[in-house]
DNA sequence: ATGAGGTGAGAAAAGCTTTTCCCAAGTCGA
DNA sequence: TCGACTTGGGAAAAGCTTTTCTCACCTCAT
């Protein structure tokens, strides 16, 4: 059995405050009594009991965080940045997969709110707004990232898609191309909506054209990215000489489709892709510019924002955070 | 602020410890009482306070769940699986990662142990035996999984590389493939020297030689799957009409460069692949055959066996769960 | 020498729940 | 009618810390 603050204090012949002022540096007490103290604490290898410490400060020291979709590629380097950033305050993290049921996310609300978390984040695969978290009895700090919901009080994080386009774009317009089509996932994705937003700021600053029938929405795999490319090369308008896609499958599906029907990558088209998905844009051939959401940046942001909260600040609003372009060898230049 | 229970016990004009009764169905207590007691918690929305709880049981409901490498591609299914069985169970998971560094490996175990978890998972990306955990104080329940420690007493749940590996092979052989390559990653991984062994122990059932120079070992990558091929096919020697590629990447690099020089998948090449990486196999052109580890079987046999190392079963020794192949196009038949 | 102030340690409460033991009142049978 | 037994509810302890308040004792200054 796990050593107690009354075993330490008897072995050390003292009164159970007295351990405690001891262990805690903390309150009167001389030189010699809390080296004693301390002593017998470390021969007993004691470890106070956290149970007991978060139920008298009224402050577990837990969060949960809960995904929506099962922890996928995106999920995964904003969990990890979170749990770093607490982890230096001392917090630790619940992992809860609600995947998706009404039901499983509130039997995990409950339980977390029984475990008297200090706080939670909820993330998610983006469509568009998800319904608030429902039901929290007591004013818990909750910061939503990579999903956002309607309510105005609420804190978001997200990526900026518009401005990470306008990156992109920007960029292959920098190096001369004036044909910039964009494939890209389904219309219902919000992300994508932003993104040609992005693109088409990026143009006509730039002074280029938006021609119809240049952006073209499919599925997030590497089958569209192939298909876009069939239909753009084979029309009988002039051909794209640059492709901004929607993420990296779509980019690299398009990059093999370039190089099966003889056309250069980059010196025929440029190709950027989104989400810098080091395996994925790294296989590529040539291997692929991406913009970075910083997801991990994003995950250390919610964690901040967290603490903040926790720490009685109001903190509310949508935060778009900036996308960074990592530059490989799919644009020339 | 959250409602007790002796906020219950007062509305309803009775004890604490009557409140209690009710609210857990138990002892002594009059049908009224208990109605009117459990309709005034349900006023409150009171919650149990599960510190209190646990503290008292000596049962926090929450394991600590530790990974060595940051999360990964392997890491995800193992802790998702986890998580769901022992969310059944009402148990709560924290989410380490130590990132391969020991000190802060030390500090999280510190922590967890603080938090009075009834039981940890150390998981990693694997190259060889790990060191085991150290300073556990008292005798927790812990269960390596996807990772292993050389300790006898310890409980570890494995993939069955080697059987995987047979799993494969075999298919190839039956298929009537004669020469049947290896290319795969480094020989440092325990892994791959199993699934070297495998594909052995396949051949000869199957009555065919094992051709020196028919295994590559190099890196975990679509580039190295490339390269491989090169090296198998520019050789004065009779090409493979098989490959089994230690991953999905490697299979991969290894399909698009048959493709490239002309050999035709499944017709004149079959290919497997290991790790069933789905948006790898998937998007491979054919889609990719590979042996599947049922990650999501190991984090749930972990969980299992965890539950049971909580319940008082002593349960040890390294146990390896079968593989199994998912058949797609890149083998014919 | 006496009072004031300081110092070190202990007692106790609070934080919330569960469980055991006990008591009062009511019921039933002899 | 009285004793035995049942029934429903309450008191209290235990689980482990932290913090506040109090008290005893010592020192120093007047």
């Amino acid at each position: 059995m796990n050593a107690t603050i009354r075993d330490v204090a008897r072995v050390a012949g003292v009164s159970i405050g007295t351990a405690s002022k001891a262990l805690n540096d903390n309150g009167r007490i001389s030189a010699e009594t809390r080296a004693k103290v301390l002593r017998v604490a470390k021969e007993l290898t004691y470890r106070p009991n956290g149970l007991a410490q978060s139920l008298h400060r009224a402050r577990s020291m837990t969060v949960g965080i809960l995904t929506n979709d099962s922890f996928g590629r995106f999920s995964f380097p904003i969990v990890e940045a979170l749990e770093r950033r607490l982890f230096d305050q001392g917090i630790a993290v619940f992992m809860c997969n609600a995947t998706d049921d009404p039901a499983r996310e509130r039997r995990h609300i409950d339980q977390l709110m029984g475990k008297r978390i200090d706080g939670l984040v909820v993330t998610a695969r983006r469509t568009d707004s998800r319904a608030p978290i429902a039901a929290l009895s007591r004013a818990l700090p909750v910061v939503y990232v990579f999903t956002h919901v309607d309510d105005p009080a609420a804190l978001c994080l997200l990526p900026d898609d518009r401005g990470g386009a306008e990156l992109a774009v920007r960029h292959l317009a920098a190096l001369g191309r004036k044909r910039i089509a964009h494939v890209t996932g389904p219309e219902r994705f919000e992300a994508v909506r932003l993104r040609c937003q992005g693109r088409r700021d990026a143009l006509s600053q730039a002074g280029l054209k938006d021609r119809a029938g240049d952006v073209l929405n499919g599925a997030w795999s590497e089958g569209w990215g192939r298909e876009a490319v069939g239909r753009l090369f084979d029309a009988k308008r002039a051909a794209p000489d640059a492709l901004f896609c929607g993420n990296d499958q779509i980019a690299r599906g398009a990059i093999d489709a370039l190089r099966e029907r003889g056309r250069s990558v980059p010196a025929d088209v440029a190709v950027v892709g989104f989400d810098n998905w080091q395996v994925m844009a790294e296989a590529a051939r040539p291997a692929l510019t991406s913009v970075d959401m910083n997801l991990d940046a994003l995950g250390r942001a919610a964690g901040e924002c967290l603490l903040d909260m926790i720490g009685g600040k109001n903190v509310t609003g949508a935060r778009r955070l900036p996308c960074t372009l990592v530059v490989r060898g799919s644009c020339g230049g």
